[in-house]
DNA sequence: AGTAGGACCTGGTGGC
DNA sequence: TGCCACCAGGTCCTAC
């Protein structure tokens, strides 16, 4: 579900609600979540206090600071991957007597696919996921770097720029869509947005990259970022199951011009938008619009 | 270097 | 209504 747009809607979001708010204690419901030993997990937040929370490729980033302890700054690093959500809630807390999902729900009526709880006193934050692929862990800082040297280039930051992606394309002799899905390459972008950053590139998907021109990859540069910051003005695309963390949906849905729109006319040209298969994965575009020859 | 297939999970949908 | 196959916004691993 959540590619950058709907990551970035997150975490400015939760920055928001929870900078400066202590951790009073934490609830785990599905411990395969849970990447970190279980009781480290538990020691590194509770007592601390965040003091950010953004954002990195796909992953949410939390700072967690405790000035007296040790270790005085740790980060939870989160991935929702398909259906992870966070809903904060101002209802109570946890009680040593008693389990806290017991407490936020009285009769036993613990919503379905709540995952985790943190807990504020008198405020909740709940993690959700209906199919359980998300993940999270503390990171030290010096571990927490390595990770990040993982990553690929950050499309919104400030060394993005054409160049750079010309860089990126040159070499890779795999499909235009492929190459954007690929983490490693360009952090962020998911099967949603890649499709439409195409479109909006007026590219075919299946283009080798090393095959653009440099007129063409300044194209596929522009539209990506245009696609991308239209989508997070949007707060992101509810297509099935993004929630932003009040339970509002985002709203670039209403702006897909080819994702999920397979048989439909297409509304530049009036030609069909076609659904084919890409590495196991749906790819939607426009063949009258992004034709295959140059 | 690139790709196919399976794994991790759950639930919605459409066909029979 | 029931059962089943297939689909889903992500990513990792192994095998070719």
């Amino acid at each position: 579900m959540p590619e950058l747009p709907e990551v970035e809607t997150i975490a400015q979001e939760l920055q928001i609600l929870l900078q400066g708010k202590k951790i009073q204690a934490v609830e785990i419901l599905r411990e395969s979540i849970v990447r970190s030993p279980l009781t480290e997990f538990q020691a590194a937040l509770v007592g601390r206090k965040i003091s950010k929370v953004k954002r990195r490729a796909k992953f949410l980033i939390f700072s967690l600071e405790d000035k007296k302890h040790p270790n005085p700054l740790l980060f939870l690093v989160v991935h929702l991957r398909m259906t992870g959500q966070f809903a904060f809630q101002t209802q109570p807390h946890l009680s040593p007597s008693q389990p806290f999902s017991a407490l936020v729900y009285p009769q036993k009526m613990v919503p379905k696919n709540q995952r985790i709880l943190f807990d504020f006193g008198k405020e909740t934050l709940i993690y959700y996921d209906q199919r359980a692929l998300g993940q999270m862990a503390i990171f030290t800082p010096a571990h927490f770097q390595l990770l990040e040297k993982k990553w690929g280039v950050e499309p919104l930051g400030k060394e993005f720029t054409c160049k750079r992606l010309q860089n990126i394309i040159h070499k890779r002799k795999i499909s235009l869509k492929t190459l954007l899905l690929d983490q490693k390459a360009i952090a962020g972008i998911g099967n949603i947005y890649a499709s439409e950053i195409l479109f909006a590139a007026g590219l075919h998907p299946k283009r080798i990259a090393s095959s653009l021109n440099a007129k063409e990859a300044e194209g596929l540069h522009f539209s990506l970022l245009k696609i991308l910051k239209m989508a997070i003005a949007e707060k992101g695309t509810t297509f099935r199951d993004y929630k932003r963390t009040r339970q509002q949906t985002g709203n670039f849905q209403n702006f897909l011009k080819v994702y999920g729109r397979a048989g439909k006319t297409c509304f530049t040209c009036k030609d069909l938008v076609q659904k084919i298969k890409q590495n196991q994965r749906s790819t939607f575009f426009c063949p009258q619009c992004q034709p295959m020859s140059v």
